[in-house]
DNA sequence: CTCGGCTGAATGAATGATCATTCATTCATG
DNA sequence: CATGAATGAATGATCATTCATTCAGCCGAG
């Protein structure tokens, strides 16, 4: 037993095949945003992605992993869309109304594109089923958009407030507009986005940048 | 068989005894707001609640049934706080930012004052467990509050906005500091609720009116 | 005032259903 | 043939819900 056996122990650093793995956890997103957090079993999952219930358990080890898992990829493609989307608003964080358009409506658009996703996030964040390790990822992530906001308020670019009520005035409007639709109380049109976004501005910027462009 | 036998068929119209029927909501809500709508089990309501298991089942045909009529009191006590804390701002809708403070920091401080009634809330609105019913229930509820709404938007008190956007800016924020509060992520201080208030009225109030006062 | 029987709220052990999870077995692949 | 991913029936645990039984309080008769 030299040093030399410990190479590689486990062949698989992740999963099997990244393609069943992905199979699972879109079921599980399907059937979440669907039938809510209680009621979707793993057997179900099973049968929607098309795998046999044990093979759950080849990739994750309990549903609240998966759940977790779930959740901080779907965190991941959400960034990686608003990423996409800001191409325009470039390096420094040139904020003012442009930069926080890109900002805000790659969140909202992300959120109303992608209703099962949306869904299943506001779930995990209200019941309890995301573990401090999850939460501390989540953590991680945010870590340069902080930067970024911090940098934003010592430029006076955006008006001197906590980065909690920022957070609060910037995305707690999108996810309220969100749940009034999965509820089906409204529809998300273009003209409620513009004015949605209208108030946060008014909400966020200082008032020289409020109006510089619809 | 006359028709005179048909008098009073049930004789307790609502539940048998008023005390134990919101012992068992009481219970429900706690432990719900604790442990999350999924692993909150009748039997641990039932203990909770200081009575036997079948009791639940005298007061209420189905564990969803006692969640849905729980969800409708918690918005009844709400909506009863808020009108009393709103005592000051009187009849006819003078909105103004006084008008909206007395609006707003009642929504708010029922949110950060009763946090197990508001993560209750949150967790019900986005689990697919409200029933059609419930929904409309709410709604009904809500017509008052909307009527003031419309009036102030015609009397130029408000922004002219639709009026989920006018909640979405209102209490979306509300919502997300609730819910970072419930994650352990901040802590609601006097200084968080006037800062997120400012920016509430930015976005909802005509220019000269956000000035008004602090 | 007292006693015996009656009513129906309350009980909690039992039931049946549903799940998450396991593991002996299968089978495709190299 | 050997490997190990995949299977899916079986397991054990947990629940929501039921129902036969209990018993506290009430009422009419004596």
């Amino acid at each position: 037993m030299t040093d030399a056996t410990i190479d590689r122990p486990v062949p698989a650093p992740i999963g099997f095949s990244a393609d069943k793995r992905q199979a699972i956890l879109a079921a599980a997103l399907r059937l979440i945003a669907r039938l809510g957090l209680h009621a979707a079993p793993m057997s179900a999952v099973a049968r929607y992605a098309g795998v046999a219930a044990g093979t759950l358990y080849l990739y994750f080890p309990s549903k609240e992993a998966m759940i977790n898992a779930l959740y901080l990829q779907v965190l991941e493609d959400r960034d990686r869309s608003m990423a996409a989307d800001a191409e325009g608003a470039r390096k420094d964080g040139a904020i003012g109304r442009a930069g926080l358009w890109a900002f805000w409506n790659g969140l909202a658009r992300w959120h109303f594109e992608h209703p099962e996703a949306s869904s299943f996030l506001l779930q995990c964040q209200s019941s309890a089923i995301l573990t401090d390790e999850t939460r501390e990822g989540e953590r991680r992530m945010n870590a340069e958009g902080l930067r970024n906001f911090e940098q934003a308020v010592a430029a006076g670019r955006l008006r001197d407030l906590p980065l909690q009520v920022f957070w609060a005035l910037v995305a707690g409007p999108i996810f309220q507009l969100a749940q009034m639709r999965d509820a089906g109380e409204m529809e998300i049109t273009d003209d409620v986005l513009r004015s949605t976004f209208d108030g946060v501005c008014r909400s966020v910027l200082p008032e020289r940048d409020v109006a510089t462009s619809p």
